[in-house]
DNA sequence: CATGAATGAGACTTCATTCAT
DNA sequence: CATGAATGAAGTCTCATTCAT
């Protein structure tokens, strides 16, 4: 026994356990749960098919424990940030400033996390994406556009416009989903004048605020 | 020949095309590309295996075709918007409020279309959501307390604190994939300081535009 | 349609469905359910593993149907035998009788039929046979030598030792069975007394009888 | 060393190995021997598999060793009673008699034995009884009212119909398995009129032997 | 002799795809 | 072009057996 309470055995397994979910995630962040096969997680992390199995009973609950352990460390970051004593505004600032150590230490954690959190509603297909970025590309380069233009008319302030189009996006796409799955939560109307305002005006009381940030 | 320029054969085949298409929509954005079989998609258009294979080569080309497919209906909403001759802020508004109306008219497109836009990196796997939506749950839940807060205070204008949340959270979730998608686009700090920038005060030249909208 | 009221596709169905139980009565008779693959069946019936499958929805219901088959062999010989009208010492003489049909006509059906109505109760394992035949020989031999000698001492009737032995093994066995299945239907005690008696003494109700056997 | 001629080692190890048999008697009896893991052996007799391999080579040679004991359990009682010196009749009449004892001390001992001897032919799969006991107990039922109404209109003694129906269907499965698997032993008529003799007259010289047992 | 983590062959089952009708 | 029976590669999972400690 060692200090740590655990046996060396009990240790080794640990590690072992380790070894897997990081092989399970290298891959799973790479091409998705259906596209892996037990037979090369087991490759991949220098054990074989049956000591996997030791450890996890199905790949679905391997696969889960990677999610767990993804959102696990993604909560240890922003929980502690949100709970700090401090002014409403610096917490914002550091919760959006903690996703900088988020990106660069954890990139595949990360992507699983989200992967889960964002629309586990849909277990997606094989890579699409070179036929739909094209369209997508051109609605985004239309956006930005507007944007870029319209601040070059005073009409908008001077932003980033690739930022201000990946927003925009974002706000929408992920308040369709919220729409379309919770539809109980907000009404379609509301949801969207709210986005209308809060993408126009910020959060922020006063303009002089912007100094701070 | 008539005056679409197809036979009575051509057209018909348009159609059973679309039937497929119909069909496979509705189970994929359901059940996701990998636990929907073509067997299924046979049986739910009323056409045998054989024939879908005579309309798409595989059933990766048969997910491809759907996703094209419901790319070009979201475009054809949002692509005209942004290009008529318009004032910017009107075609910003009008391309918000657009989204109304794809959320009423076409759900499961939608679904299966962010679906593929999002994060085809990902092939999601099975519904680990219960496990995962506990941890996402809390954070939001404290973010939204932290608006709540600084909106009482003061701090933070008075806006709908759960739109506050899901769009803050919306935009750095996008923006952490586009970081580790395409790094070389913007730098992870010019990117953070623009967001927050953004998220504060909005793209509003002034507040007294926050009338119009 | 032709006069049996199946389709010609139906009738193919029906003939390779008896084609796939014929080659796996051959297998399952010979070495039993858990030491044939469906890859085997596969191969004796001519067809593929993925054939199979669409016949049979696993390997259990194949074996099921496999049984039921024989069941129903089984009974379409011997119930109507019971069924008809005549004297019980007939139907008795006949179903016994009818049993020689059975041998000749059924061998490996009936080796499956009966595997699972003696003793269901045991899934066994390898063929360890030659190692106990050795011991259940000796008890035999003996059995029959105490046969042998009490009728050369006039003590029994003679008839054959060999069968004599078998029968009251046969009866004991099967007592022993039933006995530790369903204790509740008759007590040991009981059971052991009247097996004495009818081994001892017969059915018939008087010697003059014999002769019409 | 003790008067047994073992060192207190032989003596532990030899414990071991009952220990483990009695185990495996457990389970193998309960389940048969394809359902029944090496783990699950290990498990239940307190020893790791590491161990059991040191007492047996294989799971198969574990199996064999039990099956022998229960061989020799079971031959211990019997053959002492054959071999004793004694009328014929009192042997056999002691040799049914013994069975008692059998079925009281020694249930799944005799279970796995049974299963052995009676058709080691067969491995048998899942438990398919419910669908085939139906077929056998309609059969059954009609023979014991067949011998039911027979007794009644004084054609056969009175014995009790259901160790009558019992035991001619145990003799006549036997006789069929035995024709099946050692055809030169007796030919199929022989063995059939033979059954009947013995079926309907018994074994006993006289009616008046009847009073001795 | 005891342990139990590790192994990997092999079992069952699914399903995208083909092709004769 | 329509059909759907047939195919067989590939996937998940089990378990008898080994071997380093």
């Amino acid at each position: 026994m060692t200090k740590t309470g655990l046996s060396r055995k009990e240790r080794e397994r640990l590690l072992h356990k380790e070894d897997i979910l990081t092989a399970a995630l290298k891959l799973f962040s790479d091409r998705g749960f259906h596209n892996v096969s037990m037979q090369e997680i087991a490759e991949q992390s220098e054990f074989s098919v049956g000591t996997l199995y030791k450890f996890f009973e199905s790949k679905e609950s391997l696969f889960a424990a990677l999610i767990r352990s993804c959102a696990n460390r993604v909560s240890d970051i922003l929980i502690p940030i949100l709970d700090e004593k401090a002014d409403e505004k610096q917490k914002i600032i550091s919760y959006i400033e903690s996703h900088k150590r988020i990106i660069e230490e954890y990139a595949s954690s990360i992507r699983l996390y989200l992967s889960q959190n964002l629309q586990s509603v849909l277990t997606l297909g094989p890579d699409v994406e070179p036929e739909t970025d094209a369209v997508r590309e051109v609605i985004r380069q239309k956006l930005s556009d507007v944007f870029e233009s319209g601040m070059r008319n005073g009409i908008f302030k001077s932003v980033d416009p690739w930022i201000t189009t990946l927003s925009l996006s974002a706000i929408l796409e992920s308040f369709i989903f919220s729409a379309i799955k919770s539809p109980e939560k907000i009404s379609i109307d509301d949801g969207i004048s709210r986005i209308k305002e809060l993408f126009f005006t910020g959060i922020a009381k006063s303009l002089s605020v912007q100094n701070d940030i």
